[in-house]
DNA sequence: ACGACTGGGTTGCATAACAGGACGCACCGT
DNA sequence: ACGGTGCGTCCTGTTATGCAACCCAGTCGT
């Protein structure tokens, strides 16, 4: 970080955006939630310079928010996944989604919608079910091309 | 920003980023949430650079997220106050402290606790009120001093 | 009348972070 | 042997940030 980091603030959000405030964090994690894993997916969806790359995953793996799991052996490769502590940012990815879909929106629609995988229901305020009224958690999702999608290769799981 | 921005992302969390996103962004905000308004206040609560504090205020305020109104004439005097939009931003907000308060609060417990006015109850899991049951606006909490508090002059208001 | 003070900035410089591209290296398929 | 993939590191120039100094209008104390 630089200099004057936001230390001496005494608050959790200062704490948070410590962790998770840099420039291209917090996408990151979006393209997680999104089923991304592999250092190359997460390069080419996000076009950021790979050293940048390097250093905000290590970041993550270090503050326990991915871990890094061998998927071969021969040569050794990892992926990224998200750990508890990652998977409970949830919550402020979709709230910056609700937001940007509200403000920031293409003319067209959100393009992406998150859906109740049991009844189809779109995820609404307070991350509850506008259809059955269940109180959502990020496995009960599915990320789905919504009004303003532009067609290209895109991931679509958002659970773990 | 940097040369290289979020866009070509067609995602609406790298469009709040790209407003929201900034190193301190979302700090002044949480200030003007506590009820802080003048350029002074910001800057004594962020110790940021006064140059990069009126650069963030100037972007805020052309994003239609604050606005500058004049509280006296002679000399002319502003202060900065959320709008409608930037009201909306509270749930995120609200997340981070709630994932703060979870993973990087102090061993005492969080700084800060938000209660529902009415009936005191602290906000839970989806900005609802762990006593009544209520969902929660911006305008029906207020923050109170939490067990890991540091003692000094902090804005208390919460509310616009 | 004069200097100090306050609120709200602007300017200039040094440094840290970022973007972009080249390079490395172990393996795999052919 | 050769090209390709997965995952990075290194180098270099550009941008943003931190920091301190400065400015300006008005106001207050003496």
């Amino acid at each position: 970080m630089l200099g004057n980091d936001y230390s001496g603030q005494n608050c959790s959000i200062a704490r948070s955006l410590e962790l998770v405030g840099e420039r291209w964090t917090l996408l990151v994690l979006r393209d997680a939630f999104l089923g991304l894993r592999r250092f190359d997916q997460f390069q080419r969806s996000l076009g950021v310079a790979r050293n940048v790359l390097a250093a905000r995953l290590d970041r993550l793996v270090g503050e326990g928010i991915l871990e890094k799991v061998p998927y071969q052996e021969r040569p050794v490769r990892h992926e990224y996944r998200l750990t508890a502590k990652g998977l409970d940012l949830w919550p402020v990815i979709i709230e910056l989604l609700r937001w940007g879909d509200r403000y920031a929106a293409p003319a067209a629609g959100p393009p992406i919608v998150i859906r109740h995988k049991e009844c189809g229901g779109e995820l609404g305020e307070g991350r509850v079910c506008t259809r059955c009224g269940d109180r959502l958690q990020v496995s009960d999702v599915r990320a789905e091309p919504g009004p303003g999608a532009v067609p290209g290769p895109g991931a679509v799981s958002l659970t773990a």
